[in-house]
DNA sequence: TCGATAATTCTATATTTCTCGATGTGTTGT
DNA sequence: ACAACACATCGAGAAATATAGAATTATCGA
């Protein structure tokens, strides 16, 4: 059975609790970045929006790209999100483990009177 | 398909944001009240933890009520508990929509991308 | 190397949030 | 009616947060 770590799901739980943090949430959710493998055979975000297409897309234009970053910078703090270079870009990209992760924490089927949740 | 409003949703991770409040709301997801039929045949909780209960149960009394009623307001506020009045007691329960919207929310087979979540 | 582009960091400010003690409200038992 | 209990609300103070503009870093192309 997997520990949950309350803190750490608080965490997440809190950057996702602003509505501009969801809003971009949502986005990177839905446009997932194209994987390419790397030479060590990880699988790594090849292409996907960037800062600035996220930035356009679900706030058109009339913010700061700065408060964007300190934005993405929760989320990735947070452990929600993937940040990549790709030249002058970052490419963005939602974490499959934080979601699946969430997932589990709501789950109905999920035990969650075990002591791993009630120490 | 259900349309999922970012906002409300927000408020929902907001008030799971804090430390505090997820711990109150895992001890109440995992203490289910009991629940009686209504004379309208409405399913009420009828027994369950009260407030002085989870303050000593999550908190071990070094902590105010004042502070914890704070907390259930939030989570009140944000949908995802229901208190009850049993004489001078406050029965606790996690509301189960809630769960299941959450649950819902992070669901892999969720189509995310569909004109409901990126307007 | 220089300029342009993309994004982050810094600084300041306004707002919100968390916490706690004191006070108030509602209910029960006598 | 009155005291005791359970809980909520109020008020104040400290801390965290969101926002935006200015300055900085990093990368690419000419």
């Amino acid at each position: 059975m997997t520990v949950v770590d309350h803190d750490e799901t608080a965490v997440m739980f809190k950057a996702l609790g602003d509505p501009t943090r969801l809003r971009i949430f949502q986005f990177l959710r839905c446009c997932p970045a194209q994987v390419a493998l790397d030479d060590d055979g990880q699988a790594r975000p090849a292409d996907g929006p960037t800062v600035g297409e996220v930035c356009c897309s679900v706030f058109g234009l009339d913010r700061p790209t700065s408060t964007i970053s300190f934005h993405l910078k929760e989320l990735r703090q947070a452990g929600l999100i993937q940040m990549d270079r790709r030249g002058k870009h970052m490419i963005l990209s939602a974490r499959r483990d934080a979601l699946a992760r969430l997932a589990a924490f709501f789950d109905p089927g999920n035990p969650c009177c075990s002591e791993d949740n009630n120490p």
